[in-house]
DNA sequence: TCTTGACTTGGACTATACTCCAAGTTATAG
DNA sequence: CTATAACTTGGAGTATAGTCCAAGTCAAGA
């Protein structure tokens, strides 16, 4: 009925390392994946589901405690649990974009100072100076 | 003549704590900062404004390696070292923030699924649809 | 049958970035 | 003068997130 997927697959799919996903069963990440009887995981459609949206979770720079927090909820159903740790995040990602952007454009300002540097006499005195603030 | 900075006074500008500072000299982050007679470090404006320019980089994430490789350049006047040091890691940024901003539109998408779900009945039966590729 | 290759477990190791502690010194304020 | 605050050093400990290894099991093809 329902597809059956190895480690190598899910491995596959998300990107992650077995050792990886070993790890993340190790440290409670998820729940209890199943054996079969030679003792070699198998995952569900619903396992592989949970693991591809662990895989954008951390493309999304979530710390593992969170999603393990965010797991928890989905496998409780509770679906305010779920909608808050995702709203946290969101706030977080709203946060980091905003201080990245300040940075590229701090960036850009430094290259744009270096650029000009570089094309005078490179024997003239001081660094570039640090108007950083 | 130069205005002299002790570690309380950097911490206070930079928000790194004294141990971070002592850290960053310990590993040969920066060059090394001058004692006092009584073996207390004497920061000049220069150390400051590089502490400054460290406590920046960081807030773009930039790695504690990458920070000492641009340090390097900058105290050998190597401008064009340091250009390419902050060119690589402008295009960084700007992948991060790409990526960031692929995972907040999930993220929305995400939470307003869990909106509809916690507008309905709470005990209808499956957890909110991955779909999250 | 024998050899690969894919998997298992437990545990050790790595990297990055701090953070804390102990013991000692010096500076300052009452 | 003395208590306290601010520093010093060296080294140990912590947190996060893996990564690697050894020894063993199991399945499938030549």
């Amino acid at each position: 009925m329902e597809p059956l997927f190895s480690i190598s697959d899910i491995a596959k799919q998300t990107g992650f390392s077995q050792d990886t996903i070993r790890y993340y069963e190790r440290i409670g990440l998820l729940p209890e994946i199943r054996r079969k009887d030679n003792g070699r995981r198998e995952y569900t459609k619903t396992d592989l589901d949970c693991f591809t949206f662990v895989a954008f979770l951390k493309r999304a720079n979530m710390p593992l405690k969170e999603i393990e927090r965010y797991i928890m909820f989905y496998h409780a159903q509770n679906y305010k649990g779920c909608y808050d740790v995702l709203q946290d995040h969101k706030i977080m990602i709203e946060e980091q974009i905003s201080d990245m952007q300040t940075a590229l454009e701090l960036m850009k300002y430094k290259i744009e100072n270096y650029k000009e540097l570089m094309g005078h006499d490179p024997s003239q005195s001081g660094p570039v100076k640090n108007s950083v603030d």
